[in-house]
DNA sequence: GTAACATATGAACAATTGAACATATGAACG
DNA sequence: CGTTCATATGTTCAATTGTTCATATGTTAC
């Protein structure tokens, strides 16, 4: 710590928000930091699939994708249906699709 | 894999990126999804901030706020600025800050 | 009841990661 | 040159994470 930023520090740190919040943002982001997460949403981006399918369509084992749709869920990102055996997993908000593509044009410039 | 899903996943899989862009997806969000950097982001919301501003207000070490900034800098989420010994940074673009945004929407309502 | 199918859960293990510490680089000044 | 200040980098280590395997739950049909 040297120069002197006292100033400038008193302005920034009123306009952050509080430490929950940072953290809750934090782990938000970090359920979209996984390749077969986003796969999964990207997926669901039109249509709502059964874990079968998905499990098919990403070649992974039906658990690995159980494991990942409950933390989809834990997160709010996606919803869940069940008819008779099957389950229907869905995309819960826009906000998703919002996040995916903003990401994807950053990514693409 | 149970039922037959090949009409369906026919469609889906036609409308997914090529994987290599999904994997760039998740990396980009895997940096987004540390409370450290998302800190980094905000403070750096309004104005450009020298490492050792971002460590005081932080609270953190000098190293671990150069660590980070070296990884949100390798992302091209921000920009570095050098002027004799501080070296500034600020956000590299405004996807950040819509991304950081939607978030924030996500995780308030 | 039980058998078959779809999905969920728990434990274990390899791989990744953020922070701390020590050290290195780079710039300004005497 | 050497010293000081600001920042960067390399290494180590504890903690977290994604997948696999085995098993459990839930639903339908017989």
């Amino acid at each position: 710590m040297a120069h002197d930023h006292s100033n400038l520090l008193k302005h920034v740190k009123a306009d952050m928000p509080k430490d929950e919040t940072l953290q809750d943002l934090g782990d938000l982001f970090k359920v979209f930091g996984d390749t077969t997460r986003i796969k999964i949403m990207y997926a669901l981006h039109e249509e709502e699939l059964c874990v079968c399918a998905i499990s098919e369509l990403l070649n992974m084992t039906q658990s690995a994708i159980s494991h990942q749709l409950k933390t989809l869920k834990d997160a709010n990102l996606v919803a869940s249906r069940r008819e008779g055996k099957t389950v229907y997993y869905s995309l819960s908000d826009d906000h998703v699709k919002s996040i995916i593509a903003e990401g994807y044009e950053h990514i693409t410039e």
